[in-house]
RNA sequence: GUACCCGUAGCUCAGCUGGAUAGAGCGUCGGCUUGCGGAGCCGAAGGUCGUAGGUUCGAAUCCUAUCGGGUACACCA
């Protein structure tokens, strides 16, 4: 690819003294390998005819990979790779490393504790581990982090919570511990409700919170520290199951020091006093104002927020970005963090991104919900472990079909709007689904399984035949993918390209003989290539590619 | 009210640094057993790309307005 845009760049040069950077796009596979638009751009600058310049382009550009040139429309020139080339890139592919040795922190996932980890975390989670491993397919350093809210409101609306029905001595702490993982969300819920509609309840909580940060209190220490460690343990058992590994957990206990003395530090500069509180006028940069301290003195997430990011700066100030992965819904509260920030320190608020994924949401209208919890995280994998369980009784119940259901459920979409998730269908084994590849790659397999290869390449030199053509070219396209994938931090390209991968390939099986044809030896070398390339695609995204299912 | 995100086939979604007949899957209808996993393949029907303007040789893609949906907007996270 690199090669192709570097011949039409020189040929531009030689013909017309005109430097570009000619885009390069897939084009349907009837019209060539590659095309390009560089004609019609350059028609109005040269002011000459766009079919002409392209002929002239067309003529002129020189490269060993190229087979032929066509112009084409209203002056596409189309590009006909070599065939040579293409099994050279199928096989041998490289993806390039534009972020070689960049460390990269992602901030994903930061279920809070105290709180019932929902469906919603679980997207974030997933989204986040996948850009993380995109990066270090680009070569990238990447630190996987998250950031969970072990004090603030929240915490002493469950602390309320548990008092009101347990109380906070020895024997409640004796129940609690007995409680089922999932339970711990219903104490919160009591403290939330009553929060709003009860003055009285608002008022202890209130004075519970400051509690918690004070940590005067021995017995209310205790509870706390044992919901805690309820909560992250429960979280552990779900981050293992999906298989991601974080390399720091940041607690907000220890961002509110330095958050705090940020803000103290900046009070009169970038933040001002307003009604008792501290307060980052928004509205200077176009935004909107938001409370960093409260009245009472207490520090609100966006000062917790801001010292995690200095935090992360200490712990790693080499890295190159930052990047904060969370739902839409706090894009704008991210926003004035931000501005605040870079106020306070410019190239730290600089490399730091957030980046928003949509709601996600479930379509399955009638779905049990007992525990009155849909959207909970464990409710949600347990229902999709059923589904798979019903539709396909005679799966091994070893295999992790429903994760790979889930998890490509979740990555496919577009990152940024809402997405509505059918478990039936995510679960489905034929379509665009997690199963339908892992089964693509387990049919693949069971052919290498039955000849296995020997040798050397039986394909270089070879003329490709029509079908095989297709197939060859396909798989050469995956470094690419990944690459743009990285690039536009949007893993569902690669989701996409894994499916078309599939797709070509289970229509080149139905035509094309394998095992037993004169051509054996250079098809089973693209079944290899094809099982491979859809492996690394799906260890990519955390989907284990069976060989058996 | 202000800001941000989103509106593409019956449903779920790609396509958005402007370009060649707007693509998939599911669902619907119709085909394919001698050949390696049919969890597949082939075909058909189905679209004023929310609407109206604008920029452009060219707009689903950019701009403006408007309608519809979602979210956020001072002491929660």
């Amino acid at each position: 690819m690199q090669e192709i845009s570097e011949a039409i760049k020189a040929a531009v040069k030689d013909l017309f003294n005109v430097d570009v950077e000619p885009v390069l796009t897939r084009p349907d596979e009837q019209f060539g390998d590659f095309a390009t638009n560089v004609a019609l751009q350059l028609a109005k600058k040269l002011n000459k005819n766009p079919r002409v310049i392209a002929q002239q382009l067309a003529d002129k550009i020189q490269s060993d990979t190229i087979a032929k040139t066509e112009v084409a429309g209203p002056g596409f020139i189309n590009i006909c790779l070599s065939d040579n080339y293409l099994i050279e890139q199928a096989l041998d592919q490289k993806i390039a490393q534009p972020l070689k040795d960049q460390e990269i922190l992602v901030e994903f996932g930061d279920p809070n504790p105290f709180k019932e980890m929902h469906i919603g975390h679980l997207y974030s989670s997933i989204v986040g581990d996948a850009i993380s491993s995109l990066f270090e397919a680009n070569g990238a350093e990447v630190r996987r982090v998250c950031y969970q809210g072990d004090v603030g409101l929240h915490v002493a609306k469950w602390l309320w919570g548990v008092h009101q029905e347990l109380g906070w001595d020895d024997a409640a702490v004796a129940k609690l511990r007995d409680l089922p993982h999932t339970g711990i969300g219903y104490y919160y819920s009591l403290g939330a409700k009553a929060y709003e509609e009860n003055t009285e309840a608002k008022t202890e909580i209130d004075v519970i919170n400051t509690k918690v940060y004070s940590k005067e209190d021995p017995q209310l220490n205790k509870i706390y520290e044992l919901g805690k460690r309820l909560s992250f343990d429960k979280f552990q058992d779900i981050f293992d199951l999906l298989g991601i590994a974080y390399k720091k957990q940041y607690l907000e206990s220890q961002s509110v020091e330095i958050g705090l003395k940020y803000v103290k530090e900046n009070t009169g500069k970038v933040f001002t006093h307003s009604q008792g509180a501290v307060i980052y006028e928004g509205e200077k940069v176009g935004l909107h104002t938001r409370v960093f301290v409260t009245s009472k003195g207490l520090p609100t997430y966006e000062t917790k927020d801001l010292g995690l990011t200095e935090l992360k700066n200490t712990d790693y100030p080499n890295a190159a970005r930052s990047i904060i992965i969370t739902a839409n819904e706090q894009s704008e509260y991210f926003k004035v963090m931000l501005a605040a920030l870079s106020e306070i320190d410019k190239p730290l608020a600089d490399k730091t991104t957030h980046l928003a994924h949509g709601f996600l949401s479930l379509s399955s209208g009638k779905m049990s919900s007992r525990t009155g919890d849909v959207y909970g995280a464990t409710n949600l994998l347990n229902l999709v472990q059923n589904e798979v369980k019903q539709q396909y009784p005679d799966t091994n119940p070893e295999n992790e079909t429903y994760l790979a259901a889930i998890k490509y459920a979740f990555l496919k979409h577009r990152l940024g709007s809402d997405v509505t998730v059918d478990i039936k269908e995510s679960v489905s084994l034929q379509g665009n689904s997690g199963p339908y590849l892992q089964y693509a790659h387990a049919r693949a397999c069971s052919i290498l399984a039955k000849s296995p290869l020997q040798g050397q390449s039986k394909l270089q030199g070879q003329t490709l035949q029509e079908g095989e053509r297709g197939l060859v070219r396909k798989i050469g396209e995956y470094p690419e993918v990944i690459e743009k994938a990285a690039a536009e931090l949007m893993p569902h390209h690669v989701c996409m390209y894994l499916y078309e991968l599939a797709q070509t390939f289970n229509r080149f099986y139905e035509n094309n003989k394998v095992i037993g044809d004169s051509r054996q030896a250079g098809r089973l070398q693209m079944v290899k290539a094809y099982a491979d390339t859809l492996k690394n695609g799906l260890t990519l995204l955390n989907i284990p590619a069976p060989e058996k299912m």
